[in-house]
DNA sequence: TTGTACGCGTTATCAG
DNA sequence: CTGATAACGCGTACAA
């Protein structure tokens, strides 16, 4: 269907010097109130906001005159639907239960989440980038909610458990993607983690020859965390290696909080059996938990039971015991990922043809699996004295 | 009048069936795909997805389908543009020197900014709404930050100290503000507020009347936050009213931080002078590294000093001595200043004429002054028995 | 050096 | 019930 007529009618173009047209949706100044009261015409005014080419600088004064007066900010909607990007990231993390009741007195799934979205902030501030947040209620569909968000972004950063691996491939046609504590396995996404594998051999080595702990157990969170699965799999494969003892019976499963960790460990010991020389937990959060319910139930920490937690959250440190954990680096973290974003990002924008994306050198050359590294913080919850430098 | 025909190079003009036009800057779909292969047009699309008017079945299905088969997302940049707004609330805070370092071992500001920001994200969610995350760096120009981030939103929360409450009247013309832990006397923007002043009463009602601790010091944050200022005065003052003893040589300053106010306590003990009976504190953070400094100084806490801090971040209750504070609702401030601001907004919508925006009724009768309830935990700090429920 | 005329992808207003 | 098309505010080839 083709050879249709356009009307004569000038079909809706502007006349030149700014006169004006029909409604207005909001009352700020736009780029034509400036070039009006400048004199000039809307083409100059933006040359000079964003200092292209030469301008003759009685010309420039007279426009930043105008934009001063009229205290004129160029909207960012506009800008980002003429100039292709809008230059904002989302970050988007599933929620607990408890995180989408306003009302409750449970913890949230917080600090590191937390911490991730400060380094993220940051970072994007460095980059001229505005980071847009969106935590997903527990039971929403949340490939939905990914992709109603990916409209207003340029890239997504996903945390955690926010899709299933296999689903990322559908979103990165849409937008660049991060995974940032994915399992490093993802072919589809750049992928930003802690080094979780590392970690977790530190702490089993950290209880086998250092104290004699052989005997543990593991506090897991949610099945569908690549973090949490990956901490549990890589204690339990280097207790075995050390000649420990802890299977695949001896992991629990909670959900990131103090609470929910020390109602399953209550449940567990109030059920009998032997108690384990060490308890590890996939946060530090958890471990507080653990920690609060072996208390209520008599058993010492570190001399009946060592607890150790992983994060490094800011207040492990004045917690009795302070908290022996893993310090990994959240914020960096968070403000890698926003790096590799905008940098898949930049490398998008070079090459409009969507089939040479993949391939272009400043896209490939990019890392695809960032790994931070992890560290031992050693304090006195696992039977060692707190040494000064940790308090 | 009509007669021009459209060539294949297309003088810009739409050709009615979606056949397509010059340079596209992504390589997503649009609503011209969707209508041509739904062979419908674009208007009956974007009909169908605003599910506006009636729409015979049979089309809608067909709009549908095309819509599930490119998967197709309606830009929010050209919504944006298109409807007026951007259904974009930001939320901006002031950094510490402490969280502009990346690498800083220093703790953050944190924990009260991030269940705001928390509570935010959750209430804006709700609303339809998504959140902008911006923190401002030490050292910037705020004013100018806020500006260019109004841009990219409908409104904007600032938390604390962001702008000085004379400067936003400016701000307000371009968009509607809320003033999130603000003093609650600007009469240019809606105030969003905790009830500094009732929670700093009960603290100096609880010293005295329960504990007969008179003389006592006040750890306050930064001089141009609301907060702080709101909180030291009010202390002052009801500790004068009961008969008790804080002036201003009795108010430290510090920055939010336990290492910030561990260290200035500390230069204050080593001073020399009398202890104080007890030390209350702007925040939680402030109280731990208060009673970092004191126990570092061989001083017990709460036998020789008592002490108490403000917001009841989680592991208040976890600390050795479980830290008596003021609770105050963060999530719901966050989901409170949301509230109020995308109530603001839509009261704005409705008056394009921005003359009568602030007598308009469904915006006049909103509150501008919502105040929070704070309330007293007592804990151990301040030399109760910790009681079971607050553990 | 500056101005004109589109185009970006939507929504909304008219005609039919 | 549906289609054509004018805005929305800004960037930018192309002309002048």
């Amino acid at each position: 269907v083709d050879g249709l007529e356009v009307d004569s009618e000038g079909a809706g173009s502007r006349d030149g010097a700014g006169a004006y047209r029909g409604r207005r949706l909001s009352a700020l100044p736009t780029i034509y109130d400036v070039a009006a009261k400048a004199g000039v015409s809307i083409a100059t005014v933006s040359r000079v906001l964003n200092d292209q080419e030469a301008i003759r600088p009685l010309t420039r004064d007279r426009v930043l005159k105008a934009v001063r007066e009229l205290s004129y900010v160029p909207d960012g909607a506009a800008k980002g639907l003429s100039r292709g990007h809008k230059h904002v990231v989302g970050l988007m993390f599933a929620n607990t239960p408890a995180d989408d009741d306003l009302s409750s007195e449970e913890e949230l799934n917080l600090l590191f989440t937390d911490s991730v979205i400060r380094g993220a902030e940051w970072s994007a501030n460095r980059l001229g980038y505005s980071l847009l947040l969106s935590g997903i209620p527990a039971g929403a569909d949340r490939l939905r909610a990914v992709r109603a968000l990916s409209a207003k972004v340029d890239g997504l950063i996903l945390l955690d458990r926010v899709v299933a691996e296999s689903q990322v491939s559908s979103l990165t046609k849409r937008c660049p993607v991060v995974l940032l504590a994915g399992s490093g396995r993802c072919a589809d996404a750049l992928t930003v983690r802690a080094d979780n594998e590392g970690g977790m051999r530190a702490v089993a080595e950290h209880l086998v020859n250092e104290h004699g702990r052989r005997r543990a157990w593991f506090v897991a969170a949610y099945p569908d965390s690549p973090d949490s699965a990956i901490r549990a799999a890589a204690f339990c494969s280097a207790m075995a290696d050390l000649g420990g003892d802890c299977d695949a019976a001896d992991v629990l499963s909670a959900d990131w909080t103090a609470s929910g960790a020390a109602r399953v460990l209550q449940q567990r010991l109030t059920a009998g059996g032997e108690l384990p020389a060490a308890i590890a937990c996939a946060n530090d959060q958890m471990a507080i938990g653990a920690v609060h319910a072996l208390t209520a139930a008599s058993v010492r920490v570190p001399e009946d039971v060592a607890v150790i937690g992983f994060d490094d959250i800011q207040v492990a440190r004045y917690l009795t015991p302070p908290l022996t954990t893993v310090r990994q680096p959240s914020r960096e973290l968070g403000a890698s990922a926003v790096d590799s974003l905008v940098g898949a990002v930049r490398g998008r924008a070079l090459t409009p043809h969507a089939a040479g994306v993949a391939h272009h050198p400043a896209y490939a050359r990019r890392p695809v699996d960032v790994v931070l590294p992890t560290q031992l913080v050693i304090r006195n919850s696992c039977g060692c004295p707190t040494p000064r430098e940790a308090i």
